[in-house]
DNA sequence: AAACCGGGGCG
DNA sequence: CGCCCAGGTTT
């Protein structure tokens, strides 16, 4: 006797005919490329934020070649606005490989795609499914939404042995009779759209799901508590002073942050746990008397790990030390310039505030 | 304020 | 592997 028929795939394919998302700018034409580009704007954003932020970019950078020869700081420039920068900077580092060693192009290779920074085993899949038509599972959570609702899987996602379990149900999905590679294609971003639009995280819309009458969730009650949420614990706090100096032409100082770590990279302002180490940054870069500060209100933010409270110090027309000039790590920069940098989420709320007024 | 999230990196 | 870190938005 043959097991029954895994109707999963084949139900969400019908659902994506008429309710799925057909006019994704990655979709049209689905190259790796674009496919790639797209899955990695969309791993912490939504589809409606990227989309704007797609045509701008493929419209600098055509093809992957393209995005290889761009320097850095123009590929963040781009990226700019869209947060999350460690992407830009992998997805760059990424092309310049695929150029190297693959001949210009995205591979078709799991493990290859793997060893390519910024891609894991959800987002290579995905490209291997949606480009070429690949028989690949996908996880993200979108996924892992649907997933543990249909099955009834407690326990928070992102443990290791949920996700194990996951995994394992998502390949167990893959549709048993092949399909044709635009199918597969139509799939893969059927899962995500069914998560993003129907299996939503609050509301979700059972009425309409394709998939109820066999959701275990639904049918024991526990669609308002599934996904189990992440477990709590409380958030140490650290406290920084954040040096806003500005010139007599209305420039600001900005400091490339170190490669690694908070913020890796980015430009941002000047930072210092203590006054002693604001007070000496001072005296060394900048003329004027440090005392003569305006505090800004502070600006609390909210990481995953820790809440850091940022005070930040404001001197207005203050020259440079001769010694400090323009140079890698240190520029002075005119407020019609910051939009093009990539500046931390709050840094770019403080300076954006400040210039309005 | 808290939840969310796919990948990197380290032991 | 298993575990923690890193950001910035949504809710």
């Amino acid at each position: 006797m043959s097991a029954a028929p895994d109707t999963f795939a084949q139900r969400l394919l019908d659902w994506f005919d008429h309710s799925g998302r057909h006019d994704l700018p990655w979709q049209h034409p689905r190259t790796p490329y674009r496919v790639w580009l797209g899955e990695i704007m969309l791993q912490q954003t939504q589809v409606k934020t990227v989309m704007p932020y797609f045509e701008r970019f493929v419209g600098v950078f055509p093809t992957l070649p393209d995005l290889a020869k761009a320097s850095l700081d123009e590929v963040l420039a781009q990226w700019s606005g869209l947060g999350y920068y460690a992407r830009a900077r992998n997805l760059h580092l990424a092309a310049r490989r695929c150029v190297e060693l693959h001949g210009g192009d995205l591979p078709r290779d799991y493990d290859a795609l793997l060893a390519l920074p910024g891609i894991g085993r959800s987002t290579a899949g995905a490209i291997l499914a949606q480009a070429w038509g690949d028989r690949f599972a996908i996880l993200d959570g979108n996924v892992k939404r649907v997933l543990t609702r249909f099955h009834g899987i407690a326990g928070w996602p992102n443990a290791p042995v949920v996700e194990k379990e996951l995994w394992a149900f998502a390949q167990a999905h893959l549709p048993g009779t092949p399909l044709s590679p635009s199918r597969m294609a139509d799939y893969t971003q059927a899962q995500m759209d069914f998560g993003a639009t129907l299996c939503t995280r609050q509301n979700p819309a059972c009425m309409l799901c394709v998939l109820h009458s066999d959701c275990v969730a639904l049918n024991e009650g526990r669609v308002e508590e599934l996904p189990t949420s992440r477990p709590g614990k409380p958030l140490p706090e650290r406290a920084a002073l954040i040096l806003l100096a500005e010139n007599p032409a209305g420039e600001i100082l900005l400091q490339r942050r170190p490669p690694t770590g908070i913020w890796a990279s980015l430009w941002s302002l000047p930072e210092a746990e203590t006054h002693e180490q604001a007070r000496a940054w001072f005296s060394t870069h900048l003329q004027g008397d440090y005392d003569h500060a305006e505090a800004l209100a502070e600006i609390p933010h909210t990481f995953t790990h820790y809440r850091l409270r940022m005070h930040p110090l404001r001197w207005r027309t203050l020259a440079a030390r001769d010694a400090v000039r323009d140079n890698d790590d240190l520029r002075w920069v005119a407020p019609t310039d910051l939009v093009s940098l990539g500046l931390p989420a709050p840094i770019r709320k403080l300076l954006g505030g400040l210039l309005e007024k």
